[in-house]
DNA sequence: TCCTGGCACTCCATTGCCTCGAGTGCCAAT
DNA sequence: ATTGGCACTCGAGGCAATGGAGTGCCAGGA
């Protein structure tokens, strides 16, 4: 009774609070939302809210806003995935399936985030480590230079220049191609390393010294630079949520622009299934302190190909950003596990 | 001599205003330029400047700001390209030099631009219509069901499923890869086309169908769509000049997040061996009316593979961004010309 | 035991007012 | 043509007064 409306506040605030990004008051709570008691009341529970950290003032004689720890109950308990409407699930799959190539995917995806959630939209770009190997090209440059391209089964294509110790000739070139593809085609990636540890040793002596300059490139593009990738959108809608510019923003556009904040943000939190959330001071690094993180993985099956989530302020909207990055991770997981 | 004064007036106002961005009064001016004069002379001068157009005062009673015509006499007239220091061209070339692939070489060469210039930049990808063929790969995803890799020589990849009319084994996947390598290796893109034209015809009668298909999607992944690209980095820097956010930022935002905006801006200023400045409301573009865009092209030889530049607020250090695109320019040309 | 109305208190935001000073324009003198 | 002097303008910043939203607390009622 008393511990239940006492929870219907905190939902009653923060529901508030998102809407109008201004403190809100026990008289407004009272009238707004049908609680059925006075604002005295209301008082009284807001006052035990904020003994126990759910809840705070900005000033004295000011509203109440959520601490992180509020949020944290909200998300947790007080609300569930609001459902998308009958347009954004039409919105979603009419913008995702006219896309013609996996980059096509990743962009289309990343802005219709951004689109639906008026956040920063964050989508990367499918692990190489999870994909297969569709095949592998090789293209003579010169006759001692070779382009090696690697065509992964999501769509991602990885090249590397080789110099081989001595020139080879097309039939060289097309037997190497042979030995490659007949090692690694249909390979995981993760698998590779396993798959051409030997398989200098067992080819023809004269293609040796070829195939290990090949297979050490290979293993360099692979494993030591898996070479992650993240598309970012909606920038724009920071300057929506008033942040206190000068000092909030700057910190937080450089921080999105690095690739490899990006990569840690996503990588912690790519869990299929699990819709994950981070509020505040929650998220590990500095600069996404005064922000939170709504993400989750995508991908068919056990793991994961990549992740994708929205980065907005703390004030936010998060059944409904909930929604929105559960929905589009489902179509984009579909759509580059079907192909 | 009053002609000349009134310009070195004109000069010093533009300098000290970038610096400071305040509104700048006679007597500072004539204290901290040696002009030789005092400043009611300065005052004169500015009057007449003012009459003139180049200058304005945000009101009464306070200094005086350039305005558009005013930065266009100074950029046209005031002055000269600033050298690089020793510093800037060594950390360019450091900086660019250990670029892997053209992905690489393009991301960085963005990021270097923002950071020499302190503004926001943008590079666009080479132009596919600029590059030639250097490899085509067809690679079997399922028998009716091909995946077509172009290689150009600049370094970027191109891909598309094909759906062929009837099921292929691989010898005749390896006719097909044949046929079109022969047809269009070392082609430049724009005359792909008419290299493929009648390439059907004369070709085997079981391939002719297959082949239709794939010219189909060739000449659609070359001509229909260019899929032109650029990268951007250093939007945070919009963030140091003090704009007024609300108003300018976010438009300004919106716009740079559209590649098709980008890519309108880039294609009217990417001449090589010129340094174009669109100043305020010189740009073609609403939203980019409000600031100043300093641009080139790169390439090598005859024709631009594409351009490059920053875009930041009118008041702009222009001989500096002047400089550092033209040298940025100048590398990427190298690197990607060389290749 | 819990809820409610009343009341005194706090403190921010707004407004109006004032002063200060940087900067201008003009004019007479050199 | 240049200069020094002078009156004028107008925004920025400081200060006090006001209003109002919101709180905390308490005594009375279900």
């Amino acid at each position: 009774m008393l511990e239940e409306r006492r929870l219907d506040v905190l939902r009653a605030i923060v529901e508030d609070f998102v809407l109008s990004n201004e403190p809100v008051g026990s008289k407004a709570l009272a009238e707004r939302h049908q609680l059925g008691v006075s604002p005295a009341t209301v008082r009284n529970d807001m006052s035990a809210l904020e003994e126990e950290g759910y809840i705070t003032q900005p000033h004295t004689s000011a509203g109440r806003i959520p601490t992180d720890k509020g949020y944290r109950l909200f998300v947790d308990r007080l609300s569930g995935v609001k459902p998308l409407s009958r347009a954004e699930r039409r919105a979603i799959q009419s913008f995702l399936e006219g896309a013609i190539d996996l980059d096509d995917v990743v962009r289309r995806s990343v802005r219709l985030l951004a689109q639906l959630t008026r956040q920063v939209a964050v989508v990367q770009y499918p692990s190489l480590s999870c994909s297969s190997i569709r095949h592998i090209e090789i293209v003579t440059i010169t006759p001692a230079r070779l382009l090696l391209v690697l065509i992964t089964d999501t769509g991602r294509v990885e090249q590397r220049v080789a110099e081989v110790p001595a020139p080879v000739d097309d039939l060289i070139v097309g037997e190497l191609r042979g030995v490659l593809n007949a090692a690694l085609n249909g390979r995981r990636l993760v698998d590779a390393p396993d798959a051409v540890a030997d398989l200098s040793d067992a080819a023809r002596p004269d293609l040796r010294p070829h195939l290990n300059t090949l297979i050490a490139v290979v293993m360099e593009a692979l494993v030591d630079k898996p070479e992650e990738r993240v598309a970012l959108a909606g920038t724009a809608n920071l300057t929506l949520s008033a942040f206190d510019f000068a000092d909030t923003l700057r910190p937080l556009l450089e921080a999105l622009e690095e690739q490899v904040v990006l990569l840690k943000l996503i990588g912690e939190v790519r869990d299929l299934d699990t819709v994950t959330v981070r509020i505040g001071q929650e998220n590990s690094m500095d600069a996404l302190r005064s922000t939170s993180v709504v993400a989750t993985g995508y991908g068919r099956g056990a793991s994961a190909l990549g992740g994708l989530g929205v980065v907005g302020p703390r004030r936010m909207d998060y059944p409904g950003a909930m929604a929105a990055v559960r929905a589009v991770a489902k179509y984009v997981g579909d759509l580059l596990g079907a192909d």
